[in-house]
RNA sequence: GCUACUGUGGCUCAGUCGGUAGAGCAGCUGAUUCGUAAUCAGCAGGUCGCCGGUUCAAGUCCGGCCAGUAGCUCCA
């Protein structure tokens, strides 16, 4: 029989020849790295046997798919050392992860992080028993008597949440047998590094009802080598923290007094007002007004938002003379009002209302993480009204501003377009505009993303836009969300050409979303040593002695009046020790003064990044003055 | 909110078997005037997260609470 190859050769085998036969025909070195076999674009066990036609491909470790089924084998293997170590432990699921694996485990006395050593003991001993790994299936109703006969109750509950008449794979490594679609390695021993990184909670079936059960997270990698250079990868990102780096820099802090509810420090707050400054700027150029509604209103308006009854237990609430308040935890309502102020014609539209809004949101206190996750923070919001024709154009701004925005600072995203949920608002002409017009701006500007089908708001569809933290996490930050709820709700209008009365369409956007949440981002991005603009100190001036304290003094004032954020450093410290600590300030640059300095009316300037120069004060000057004009990346 | 872990001067951490708290940095005082990541000496600073229990005796053991971290769940 004849195969076909990736490369589009074919092969020919004896009929009945396995996947790992092809590999060994092709060369034995491949036979050796092969983790598992593609036929017809399925991935499948090497022991898979081959018919005529077949399109083959052998997968590696050098693929991330290889990779997934050696890490996913591994979830097996702490299986199977779970039930020796606890024989009453109850398996659940165990899926392959980025960068990983885990296994959820039903256990009778909860076990903790310094159980794992034992357990990895008694992975190791599986491994190096290297027990060949079987493939078999069985009908439905026999594969739940198994699991019964095992005692395994979670895994008849997905047995039987499976179709009728499909058959049902397991996999059998020495005298542990697992539910599993697979494919998986041929047998434990191609193990080479593998380590259990942590043990957390998780809800069986990710529902918050059910019970939970013991997650233990593992990973493992083709050798020891690329292990060890996860793990310091990890460390080294550990380092750029924001919490930690926050509380080194001095940018913000956050009290016993109010958890979840940051305070900004001066450095903190000199990078907020920049950042700030600098929405303003663009915003301005966009043709955005700003406008400023109240921290808390009155019961009235949150029931026609809707809030009141939605959004009733996330919402901060009082009485001020006998009537109910909520501090706002969101400022669409507010703007609506402005908005709602004066009669609009179709002349005036669109109108762009900005706002950074301070808002307040009850989060669960598990959920609460440094400036990431928060229960105050300010929205750089702005809300768009506008016509049903001026929906696409208005779009494409706002994803071209905010794709300024992250470019400008180097960042790396991913945007997600959310469409029609189920028992949705709106006609389906509307919805249809509306996601069309999200899609064709996202086309235009030639941006990548992803479509989660039925994920929108029930009010409208929505493009989010998901930043990286320093370990891979994600987080949304901007946000573009189409509204057809709210303009019904308060029942805004407009003037039309023809002297009707319509309904505006209405846009939620932010860009940096919560500029708390932006400054954490920022921070681990750069990893605290902010660009010259956004420094919170941008000069420190270090006199060797105090011979040079009248020159730098001078100096500091000429900075100052330039508009550089300046410092000048004047106890009397040895030069290596000002320096160091300059450097671990992170100011992007730092002059050394002597009497040669002083003479030639020169600066040594020392960079953040430990570059020297000699230069003249005033040619200093300027080159701060244009990375600060500029907001070059130094 | 749930599961697990953690909580000792401003910061980073040590504290054995339960016997009543220790270092470095930072701070203050004094000396030193120095050329690119830590000058020397002295001083001061803690109700060991909080509350309760066991004990002759608790930073240490037990319970509750508060806060933080990781994950889950949630995120209009």
């Amino acid at each position: 029989m004849n195969v076909i190859l990736k490369s589009g050769d074919s092969m020919s085998l004896e009929n009945g020849s396995t996947a790992m036969q092809a590999a060994l025909a092709i060369s034995e070195g491949l036979a050796r790295n092969a983790v598992c076999a593609k036929v017809n674009g399925e991935l499948v066990d090497l022991s898979h046997v081959l018919h005529e036609g077949d399109t083959l491909e052998i997968v590696t470790l050098k693929d991330k798919e290889g990779l997934n089924v050696y890490r996913h084998t591994c979830a097996h293997v702490l299986a199977q050392a779970l039930k020796t170590v606890y024989p009453t432990c109850k398996l659940s699921i165990g899926p392959v992860i980025d960068n990983g694996f885990y296994y959820d485990i039903d256990f009778v006395t909860p076990i903790t992080q310094a159980d794992l050593a034992k357990v990895e003991t008694e992975m190791q001993k599986i491994i190096k028993s290297n027990l060949p790994i079987e493939r078999f299936t069985l009908p439905k109703d026999e594969a739940i008597a198994l699991m019964k006969e095992y005692s395994e109750n979670y895994k008849v509950e997905l047995i039987e949440d499976l179709p009728e008449g499909e058959t049902i794979s397991f996999y059998k490594q020495g005298n542990f047998t697992d539910l599993c679609r697979g494919p998986h390695l041929p047998s434990t021993g191609k193990i080479k590094a593998f380590k259990l990184t942590s043990i957390a909670g998780a809800y069986w079936r990710g529902d918050e009802h059910n019970k939970m059960l013991t997650r233990i997270y593992g990973t493992a990698f083709a050798n020891k080598d690329e292990m060890e250079a996860y793990f310091t990868m990890l460390e080294e990102a550990k380092k750029r923290d924001h919490t930690k780096l926050g509380k080194e820099l001095k940018l913000f802090a956050i009290m016993n007094e109010g958890k979840g509810l940051p305070f900004f420090l001066p450095n903190g707050m000199v990078l907020k007002n920049t950042l700030i400054e600098y929405w303003r700027e663009i915003h301005t150029r966009e043709g955005y007004v700003e406008v400023q509604t109240p921290i808390m209103l009155n019961r009235t308006l949150w029931e026609t938002s809707g809030h009141w009854f939605h959004y009733r237990d996330n919402m901060y609430t009082t009485k001020v003379d006998e009537e109910d308040f909520a501090i706002k935890p969101m400022n669409c309502p507010g703007g609506i009002l402005v908005y709602k102020n004066e009669p609009h014609s179709y002349k005036d539209l669109p109108i762009r209302m900005g706002e950074l809004g301070l808002v307040h949101r009850h989060e669960k206190s598990g959920q609460l993480h440094g400036l990431f996750r928060v229960r105050c923070f300010t929205q750089d919001d702005a809300h768009i009204f506008m016509t049903p024709e001026q929906i696409k154009d208005e779009i494409k701004g706002v994803v071209r501003l905010i794709n300024e925005v992250y470019t400008l600072f180097g960042f790396k995203y991913h945007v997600e377009l959310s469409t029609r949920p189920e028992n949705s608002m709106g006609s389906d002409e509307d919805w249809n505009n509306a996601t069309d017009a999200l899609k064709q701006a996202l086309d235009d500007m030639g941006l990548e993303y992803v479509v989660n089908e039925g994920d929108g708001a029930f009010y409208g569809p929505k493009i989010d836009f998901h930043l990286e933290d320093s370990i891979g996490r994600t987080w949304q930050c901007g946000t573009i969300q189409l509204d057809f709820q709210l303009p019904q709700r308060f029942d805004m209008e407009y003037i039309g050409e023809d002297g009707g009365k319509h309904r505006p369409i209405m846009v939620h956007r932010v860009a940096f979303g919560s500029i708390e949440r932006f400054i954490g981002i920022l921070i681990e991005h750069f990893a605290g040593k902010f660009p010259v603009w956004l420094s919170p100190l941008q000069v420190k001036i270090l006199p060797i002695t105090d011979r040079q304290l009248d020159y730098a003094k001078e100096l500091c004032v000429k900075m100052k009046a330039a508009g550089i954020r300046v410092q000048v450093d004047e106890r009397s410290e040895k030069i290596g020790y000002k320096i160091r600590e300059a450097q671990m300030e992170k100011v992007p640059y730092m002059l050394v003064l002597g009497d040669k300095e002083v003479e030639a009316g020169q600066v040594a300037v020392r960079r953040r990044d430990g570059e020297q120069s000699v230069v003249s004060a005033e040619e200093f000057i300027a080159t701060v003055c244009k990375d600060i004009a500029d907001k070059t990346a130094f």
